[in-house]
DNA sequence: TCAAGGAATGTAAACGCTTCCAAATGAACA
DNA sequence: TGTTCATTTGGAAGCGTTTACATTCCTTGA
């Protein structure tokens, strides 16, 4: 009710409840040697005057900040967005708050520069994708500094991250499409320096091969995970002498491209060719036709991060975990039988 | 290259420069009475080392920590991932990062709580839609806390913010219906406690008036802006003797139950009914019909908001600013001409 | 050649906390 | 009653900065 409300430290904190400042940072460390009733009346005082700690002195005296990081490549897609809400229903939990750190924001400087900031600021990370992992693992397992990697790229590391099984569900989401009599199944890549993207295409041409069915190099288009690179590929794959009577985009934004490339060639989907994207991005299933998709658990994954980043931070010598989280392939408007096909 | 490189301080400069961290310090600062090659001297020591300055041990003996923070309500939309990307564009043009909190996260504790805590961890805060907006803007005014609003409400008190022509934009979308010839047209509002929803009814009224068009209460329905109500609000419309031509929900969201709702009724989009939305998210584009409707510059929005915020940092006397982006009608696929009419 | 004054640099104190060690208190036992 | 040991509390030092003030150095003009 003050003019001009100071700042509340735990000195007052501690001078209004008759104790040291000392026993005052034990209660909010919840430390066991401060007896009961004393704790108590802290705590009331502390209500009383609305303290609320700095965590920035907290941190620099050498405790943690309660301040997580999250690293990701850009907010482009919705599929960070999707991830992110997953960590902070997980956040709601805890006391930790999120600070979030885009890497094109800081390519022109060196990982290490980010990392040198974030490591004072935050008491773990998170990180999304970044293209090149290697220098970011090596360099946070070396510091021992706590972190998890979301939708992991599999380097050689043992360090803790949560994917999803990426091969499996570009195995089910071909499978399916040979279910439906197609034989002709165009497939655009992601990035292939990353592993998922890898996994995918190998999904996809494990399941050709288990049915026997020939791959065709040229049904297979290298994109990049950016949406012009499912038109391109596309309009590449109704230029064949032979098309495909069905595309298989590894992500949800390149099938988009796709759905648009087979709309300007006058086709219909998913009459004329049926399309399957992956990942489930909200989008998804509010196109028209509302895409075929393998759901990618986007959310959880960004659940599970955080909270094997807390359960890290609470115990720093438990080994690392490696989770993977299964996909499952949404059947929707995007796909359909064969026309004139038996199956 | 050591063992385990420990945390490089200005002191670590200060002694390998042969300066004292007094200078270093003042190098960091940029302030003017360092001599130039001591300057130099000292800059490429800090290369040389490495060395990061500790944004915590910053804010906290009395400078800036070069963290802004963003209040957020949720994430759920894509409307928020907008804004963002805006704040984020600009962050990199600058040397601040972000910290993220969302409200719901907190809704348990009081809204006085999270801004202590913001206020010594950031250097100005953003904030985006908070419900009941009273409080936020008046503790963080009295406490001469730097923030500016991102698609303000509108309270009486004269503060810094970024918003959208929404009775311009409504009244634009409204008219061009009526042009098509429709004369009774749905209208879906967003939640009525907000300033936004409130001027874009009004703009909905006074276009119908300025065509002396009778405002029929029955084609008024309230929503909240959440996908469901379109639904809910069109069905309810499509069940009258004299149902609408044409829907107007008060956003991209909300005209997304719309499409559903219609559908479900076995009519079709623009045939039988137009629709329009507000928002213009990333999705309005990607669904079939393409939804027509009132783009808002969120990415813009975020933007200049980022730039205000950075304004008042470095001229925290500079007065509160009222910016007001232009909205605009973004005609696709949802709408159409009536049917028999001679418009 | 010397004093005066400004530019450049050094230094102590403070920011709000944690942590460690020392001091005080109290309980249990002989 | 005194001793011992555990529990509880107090207080100093330190975390990496900024800032205000003190000090040193160099110019300049008489």
């Amino acid at each position: 009710m003050n003019k001009i409300s100071k700042k509340i430290t735990i000195v007052d904190v501690a001078s209004e409840a008759q104790v040291s400042f000392g026993t005052v940072s034990r209660v909010i460390n919840n430390d066991i040697h401060v007896k009961p009733e004393t704790r108590e009346r802290v705590l009331q005082t502390m209500e009383r005057l609305n303290y609320v700690v700095n965590r920035q002195a907290q941190k620099l005296a050498g405790g943690r900040s309660n301040v997580i990081g999250l690293l990701v490549p850009d907010l482009g897609t919705g599929y960070i967005g999707e991830i992110i809400r997953g960590i902070d229903s997980e956040l709601t939990l805890s006391d930790y708050d999120l600070m979030l750190y885009t890497t094109h924001r800081t390519a022109s400087k060196e990982a290490g520069y980010v990392f040198s900031l974030a490591q004072d600021m935050v008491d773990g990370i998170l990180l999304v994708l970044p293209r090149n992992p290697v220098d970011y693992t090596g360099t946070l397992a070396k510091k021992k500094f706590p972190f998890v990697l979301i939708d992991h790229q599999g380097t050689g590391e043992n360090c803790p991250a949560v994917g999803a099984s990426n091969w499996q569900g570009a195995f089910n989401a071909t499978d399916y499409l040979i279910q439906l009599g197609h034989k002709r199944i165009g497939f655009i890549t992601g990035s292939l320096d990353l592993g998922a993207a890898i996994d995918r295409l190998e999904g996809y041409k494990t399941a050709l091969r288990t049915h026997h069915i020939h791959i065709d190099p040229v049904l297979i288009f290298e994109g990049t995970f950016e949406q012009p690179d499912g038109y391109t590929g596309t309009a590449q794959f109704l230029d064949l002498k032979s098309p495909p009577t069905a595309i298989f985009a590894s992500n949800d934004c390149m099938a988009m491209g796709v759905i648009d490339a087979v709309r300007d060639h006058g086709m219909k989907i998913p009459d004329d060719i049926s399309v399957i994207g992956f990942d489930d991005i909200p989008q998804a299933s509010l196109v028209r036709p509302a895409l075929t998709t393998v759901q990618q658990p986007l959310e959880q994954m960004g659940r599970m991060a955080a909270q094997m980043l807390f359960e890290i931070l609470k115990n720093p010598d438990s080994k690392p975990d490696r989770i993977q989280l299964p996909t499952q392939l949404m059947i929707r408007d995007s796909t359909a039988k064969l026309k004139g096909s038996s199956g």
